[in-house]
DNA sequence: CATAAGCCTTCCAGTCACTGGAAGGTCAAG
DNA sequence: CTTGACCTTCCAGTGACTGGAAGGCTTATG
């Protein structure tokens, strides 16, 4: 399996794929002519980082859970902090996210939006 | 009012300031010395800056929105569609990770969190 | 046999908005 | 005169890729 169908199987851009093994999460064997070669094992890896990164794991997260699904003698708990974590991470920047918009939504509303210079959100933004 | 004295009345770290400099948003004056001076409309973009970094908007909507608050013969109705491009960027970000909330949230009150190896988070990132 | 296409490789640079650190100049106080 | 707190510029790194250049391999076609 080369780079090309092994990223149509996993959707990741071979770029990305590339990347992978750039920083040590895959390690594919290679052909005499220096292509790669992709077994299930590499393919399963990448399905599961695809997987992961699409919860929005970082690349760190993405190595331990990775290093714990290799792994049978695993204990969920483990697995399960490293979900949290990044559980409550995802909560802040939505907190975040939100605390943003709903300010904005309310100086949009107070916006007029036509051709005259006189604007709430530019009065929030100088904090006048 | 030199650098550090901004950056305590803006909130801005001195760093910020310069790379702010750098890629033209303020232009401060110099000294003889060569440190940098800040005038009232300096520190007025500054503050203008910091407030509007934190409500999320990228650094090429806050060039706009300072030529725009700069700009006495402005309409109101160009700011407000730069917040409402904004709007709906965060509303993008904020249903993706609540997706992602969603999901993570499932599959770790599904994780029994104990020390033996079955873990639904893991069969999930493995669709198995 | 030449060539064209469609793969593959590596390496370098850019993204965004800073941030850290090095190396060195300036200024006020003791 | 030295200490310490400022200030300056410049270079490199962050995360997770992404784009592009330059060139090698493979297969099909004229």
């Amino acid at each position: 399996m080369n780079i090309a169908e092994v990223s149509r199987a996993t959707g990741l851009p071979a770029k990305t794929i590339r990347y992978y093994e750039d920083i040590g999460l895959i390690t594919p064997a290679r052909q005499e002519n220096g292509y790669r070669v992709f077994r299930d094992t590499d393919q399963h890896k990448l399905a599961f980082l695809a997987r992961a990164r699409s919860l929005g794991f970082g690349i760190d997260a993405c190595r331990d859970l990775l290093t714990l699904y290799t792994d049978q003698d695993r204990a969920s708990a483990d697995v399960k902090a490293i979900a949290q974590e990044h559980l409550s991470e995802i909560d802040s920047k939505i907190a975040a996210l939100q605390s943003m918009r709903d300010t904005l939504g309310e100086l949009v509303d107070a916006c007029a939006g036509d051709n005259r210079p006189d604007c709430p959100i530019l009065k929030d933004l100088a904090r006048q």
